[in-house]
Parts: C-alpha cells; structure tokens; sequence
DNA sequence: GCAGCTTTTCAACAGTTGTTGAATTAGAAG
DNA sequence: CTTCTAATTCAACAACTGTTGAAAAGCTGC
C-alpha cells in the first residue's frame, strides 16, 4: 500500500480544521464518530457522507473543474465550509471519494481472481475464466443497489481516460491488481509476448472504460437496442469478445 | 449533413463581434481571409488559428472547464478578448474547434472504406478490412506530421468518453459515418444481430477511445514496452484483435 | 495620406470560485 | 448545570472567470 497523499502537507497553517486535524492525530473524528453510534451523533457523519455521495455523482458526470463546492453542497444540503472542514481543500475532497471504495473494489477482484486460480487446476484457469473475474466484480453496483457504485466506476471512467488525472491517479491505485491479472492472462496464454499481453490488456481496459463511463452513447447510436447502463450485457459480450482477442493477439489456442 | 449548431443563435445581441456577423453574413471574414493570401494580412488569421490550435490541445488534456479563456489567449500569445471576438461565447469556441478538423476526418475515413470495397469483390470486404480502413486514417497525425491532429484525436476521446459531453456532440458528428461501417461489418457478419453487432462496436470504439486519449498509462504499466503514442503498434495489435472479437461474437467463421 | 474596413488590444464589469476565521449549535462528560 | 469538543453555519476575502464596450492598430483601395 502507498502513503497516503502527500498534497498539501506543508499548508496547514493552524490545524483548526478536521482535515488538518486528522493529518497530525490520524482518524481522531472518524473513529469518534464511530464509537459514537447513530441516534443524532450519527447525522454529523451522515453529512460527510452525503457530501462524498454527491461530489462522487457530480464529478463523475462534470470532472473535476467542471464541479464546484457550493454545487456539492447544495446537492448535500450543507454549507459550503463543511466540505472544507472535512476535507480540506478541494482536490483532497476529490482524493478521498476517489479513495473512499476503491479497497473495497480491489478486494472483491482479487478474491474473484483467487476464486477461480482455486477452482481451475495445476493448469490455472482459462483467459475467459480471468476476464469474467476482472469484470464481473463490477457488477455490485446493480448487486448492492448502491447507486453510488455506478458514479464511482463512471468516476473512475472519467479519470483513467484523462491524460491529467489518469498518470497521476490510477497507477497507485490499481496497477497491484492489474499485474496480478496480466500474470494469470500470461499463464493462461504460454509464449505470449509482454508488448502483446500489455496491448490486448489496454484493448480490454479501454473497452471496460467506456462502458463505466455510461455515456448513453450505445443507445442512441442502437436506438435503443442496447442499453450503456446494463453492465450485465456488456460483460457477458465483452467476456467472448476479449478471450478471442487475447487468443489472436497472443498466440496458438491451447486447451480450448 | 446536420444543420450547424443552434447555440447562442437567439443572443447576438447587435452584431458587432466577428462571430456575431458570421451568424449572420455566413463566412465573410474567413473568405476575405483566403482571397487576401498570407504576406502580412494573414497573420490576422494566423491568430485566429494559433486560438484554435492552443485551445485544441488545452482542451484534450484539461476538459471544457479545466481551461480557461485566458489560457488560451496567453498559450496563443494574443489578448483574451481576441478569443470571444473571433468565436462568441467559449461554448462555440470548443465547438469550432471540435468542428474545425471533423470534415476532413470524415471523408478520410469514408474513402479508406470506399476504397477497401472497390478491391473487394461482389462478396464485400472482410472484418479485419473493414476495421483496418475505420482505424489507419486515425494515423494521420503522423503522416502529416501535424501535432495538432495528435491533440485534437484526443479531445475526440474526452468528448466520447463524458456522459455530459458524449450525448450533446457524438451522434450530431460521427453517427453517419459509424453506420457506415457498421453496415459493412453487417454485411461481412451474415447472421449477426444488431445487439450483438452494436456491443462489439462499442468494444472497439473504447479501445479506440483509450488510444486516442495518449494518457501513458500503458507505458508506465509495462515499463516503457509499450508507448500509448505510438498508434501504429496500437493499431496493429487492435486490427487483429477486434476481428477476432467480432467473429466470435458475430457468428460463425465464413471466408477466413 | 485619408477613409473604411477588419483585427487586436485595453480596461473594466458583475458574478463566481476556493478558502478561511469567527460565531453558533449539538452532544458527551464531569 | 457546566465544560469541553466536534460539527456546522455565517460572513467575508481576494483571486479569478467569461464577457463586452470603447479605443487603438493594421491593412486595402483610393
């Protein structure tokens, strides 16, 4: 795991902020708050939520820039200052919703990935069995009827497919997993060449991108046949799709 | 061809800026521009060209929100408000440069298709064909040598990639052209559905959409291997790649 | 060199932005 | 009830935003 963001180490001035607070004490309020229960202590933390659930929708929809903090606030129904008391600046807002599920993410993939190295023999499973792992865990937007999964993944759409935030921001938080996949896809496809392996997982990783990014552009362009929100079709096409890319690309098809 | 954009037509207040008269009197300047050669009289339009450039690649790598005008004027070495008096409102200024290079691009696309069907015979061309002649034009940045092209593929790619973006400005500049292809690839996939048919464009179009955004990523998560500039190797190894997806989606293996 | 344009700059505007210090509220602990 | 601390709001700031009207500069045709 990496240190935590080192962004605006040497500003805070006082410390009279919770966000500054918490980088010297660690997560004093947090584990308060958590210590505190629900009653009415909850809502102060129920209001950081909602603040991390809207900044998660608008960003995910408007990028960075194209979100303000009195938008975010209105959309939480808070004054403007409590994103800043919480958070500190604003691209430590934007970190910390960008941080907030992605353990919880790449853990469901790793353990999808575990799952079916357990599954398949000495061998090691198949490269559709890989993919389905990598993408199938994406579902639990729709599995856990948490909408805020479907902004998030939009989010992460929107950052690997920036040339700003996408250097900055995705290597150190998901290249551990990525690696892991791409070591079972070059099990899976003996002799196949790094710069293939690495090309055929861009193809991949592009695909998947924009089918987090739910334009709605599939739809207009199917009128309608297909739809950009059903994650599930997308998959179940992309699965075959990718395999036989990967095959291609990647050498001779052993072990149908 | 769709009819041009309607934004800001109802404002215009009296007329006095250039992009007020050119609502109005078509492309008088533009015209006067081209007949006046380029000696001294066209540096004017020199300026309204380095706008264009400076605010194409500003754009692609910051977003419509991440850039602003003064940017762009001081990227172009030129005053601020020479921008809203050549192009109006940002809005059209972002318009003018997503339309300024689509023609062009377009109709290369067109005739890389129209091309690959006269050598094909009454059976059409094949898949890898097909995709072939709807990726190479996208080379174009390097043929010409004109980095502007590098920059504007990638604002193709922003704008493709943002559900707000997406909706507005997709389908208005490329939908006829997609079709185009996807008629062919209907006709090179006897039997296919046009669910399946979409999805697989979609698959492809994201892959595409990565590429062109150049974000790096592939070269920092395979060391420098692979170069995310470098549209020749990508290309060469999407060609293949989506042909094999198509096919295994699409039906059954015909004519090889 | 002067009149008539187009192009370019200058200067300023009203509105918005992120941020912060002080004041207010709420809940817990004593 | 009092005290303490965390959570929240209020009010205000300086900086920056897109936009525009007026002035200046450049160029063309006379």
């Amino acid at each position: 795991m990496p240190a935590p963001t080192k962004a605006s180490d040497a500003k805070a001035k006082k410390g009279s902020t919770a966000a500054g607070k918490r980088k010297a004490a660690g997560k004093s309020k947090a584990a308060a708050k958590r210590k505190a229960g629900n009653s009415k202590a909850g809502r102060g933390s129920a209001k950081r939520d909602r603040i991390l659930d809207v900044a998660e929708q608008l960003f995910a929809e408007h990028g960075y820039d194209g979100v303000t903090l009195r938008q975010i606030a209105s959309g939480a129904k808070v004054d403007v200052a409590l994103a800043s008391y919480h958070f500190g600046k604003k691209l430590d807002l934007f970190n910390a919703v960008f941080e907030r599920r992605s353990a919880y993410l790449n853990q469901a993939r790793h353990e999808a990935l575990q799952k079916v190295r357990e599954e398949a023999g000495a061998a090691g499973p198949g490269v559709e069995q890989i993919i389905e792992a990598f993408l199938r865990p994406l579902e639990l937007a729709q599995e856990t009827g948490d909408e805020g999964w479907r902004h998030y993944l939009a989010l992460v759409a929107y950052i690997n497919n920036s040339p700003y935030w996408g250097r900055r921001m995705m290597s150190k938080m998901f290249d551990n997993l990525v690696n892991e996949f791409i070591d079972a896809l070059r099990v899976a496809l003996p002799g196949a060449s790094d710069t293939d392996l690495y090309w055929c997982y861009h193809n991949m990783s592009g695909a998947l991108t924009l089918t987090l990014a739910d334009t709605g552009r599939i739809d207009a362009l199917s009128n309608g046949l297909c739809s950009s929100s059903d994650f599930e079709a997308a998959y179940d096409h992309m699965i075959p799709f990718m395999a036989a890319g990967f095959r291609r690309i990647c050498g001779v098809d052993f072990a149908a």
